[in-house]
Order: C-alpha cells, then structure tokens, then sequence
DNA sequence: CTAGCTGCAAAGTGTTTGCGGCTTA
DNA sequence: TAAGCCGCAAACACTTTGCAGCTAG
C-alpha cells in the first residue's frame, strides 16, 4: 500500500479520488470539478483533469470506454457493461445475461493485441424516460 | 428506396457516404474530409459533418458507439463488434466468440429503455504490434 | 534543496452553427 | 419562387499544456 515512487496524494487527488468513488453514477470531469470544489473551493479544473488521468494510470479508477461526447470516470477497474442515456448522457453500471465477461475480454481478433473491452447498451434512463426525454436530443 | 420528402442527395452527400461506404476501417469526419476532397475540392469540412450526421439520420450509415476521441462512420448499421487500436486510434469491425448479439441487443436494464448496444475490443492493431507502438500513447 | 504539485490562463482539438448566396424541384 | 443546401468563418465544448510559485520529503 506504499504508493510509487515520487507519487504524492494530495488532499486534492484525494478529493477526486473521493468523488469518483462516492458517486452511484460515472461522473465527467465537470461533475468531479463541481463536487469538489465543494471541499476544496480553489481547486482548478486543470488539476481536476491532470488528477484524474494520474488515478487512472496508478489503476485506482476507470475510464469508462463507452462511446459518449465527455469522458466518465468508474470507481471500479474492473470489467463490467454500462448502460448509457441517450437523452442525458448518464452512465450505470449493469449487467448482461448471457455473456461471460471474462471469456469476452480474452476475444481474439487477427493481428490484434487485445488488452480490454467494453460494453454498452444505449437507451434512456428512467429519468428520461418518466420525463418524456425519451426521443434522441429532443 | 424513394428517399424522403425534403431530402436531396446531392453530389457532396453522396461522395460523404461513398467515402464511408469504401473504406475497410470505420473514418473519423477528417478521414472523410480527406477523401472526400479528391473528387470535390471546395467542399468543406462543415459540410462534411452535416452529412455524415444526416446520413446516420437516414439510417444510411451508422456511427460507431466506441469510446475513442473522436466519433467515427460505418458503413454498416447492423449491430457488429469493433476493435479498436490504442495507439492510432483506428476502428475495425470483428466477431466475438460466445455473444448472441441478437441477444444483448434485447438486454433489459432495470427502468430504462434500451435501443441499441455496442461491443468493443481495445487493444493495438496488427500495424501498430508491427511497429512497436503497443505502448499506450507512446 | 528539489522533485512534484497547484492555480491560472492560453492553446488545442474536434464539432456545431449563423449567414449570405446558390441550386434545384 | 421557395425549400434546401453549400462554403466560409466564427463560435463552442471539452481537454491539454506552459509557467511561475508553493510544498512536502
């Protein structure tokens, strides 16, 4: 648990670091910053960007693949399927039956290196849907 | 097959989903752009994108769910599995042993309304291996 | 002391949009 | 003629980066 070498966490990486794991959703930056400045009021986007790809790149959080405009981060590493809202752009965590997820990250395509995967089902979220949202960018 | 009312399909439309439609890798609008300029020089890269746009509202290409920078253009709308390379970013249909996409298709998640899904591989491609570019981002 | 981090602001990248003029049904 | 489209350029949204000062080891 000693952390890397010449790695500090700052009460800002850790605020971020809070914030993507706090959240029931996959948060974008934006939202991060937000929910951030909330305890740390001076902190800059700028870092809020730098400290979320250095949490990716120690492996503490996930980028979420999926195929939105913003990136989302995931508190969670490992292999699952998110289900995207086509009217809000929100991100959930989910499951599929029927797919072995382990069995689909160790697919095989011609020539390719393959290092991971992601799954997505798009639609619209309860939210959009109860709202009448349910019809792509209005 | 008549087309709609309102709808022309004029030569920069067309020339936008011939360039789509010819490539063995799924294009980004600048990809598009670039080929497109051979045979009409003065189009513009504005125009490009409102037909690619309006081409997936037709229903005559598809846009690629997967999450790299930049959004991308198939000439299939049929749900199909792509792989996509780290290094150069480039997108390439594939098949995935074990998944009834049929199936995933029809993945209920718990109050939303789920239209459509997306599979995808990450990994490096068969140039990019070659070349010893099978590092992330350098 | 110095490597690492921060806030700030400017610069990039990819995409969208307003507008006047052209084109085609 | 009018609806639709185009090229151009400006505007946008999101992300990255250069820099000077601060901080912890």
């Amino acid at each position: 648990m000693g952390g890397q070498p010449g790695f500090r966490m700052t009460p800002q990486r850790q605020a971020v670091l809070d914030a993507v794991r706090d959240a029931p959703e996959h948060l974008t930056a934006d939202e991060v910053y937000a929910r951030v400045r909330a305890e740390l009021p001076r902190i800059s986007l700028g870092t809020v960007y730098r400290s979320l790809e250095e949490l990716v790149h120690r492996g503490l959080i996930g980028r979420v693949q999926g195929g939105g405009a913003q990136r989302r981060y995931d508190r969670s590493t490992d292999v699952h399927c998110h289900a995207r809202c086509l009217a809000c752009g929100r991100v959930d965590d989910t499951d599929v039956e029927g797919v072995d997820l382990r069995k689909l990250v160790a697919s095989r395509v011609p020539g390719y290196r393959v290092v991971g995967c992601g799954i997505e089902l798009v639609g619209y979220c309860p939210r959009c849907v109860k709202a009448g949202h349910a019809e792509p960018r209005g």
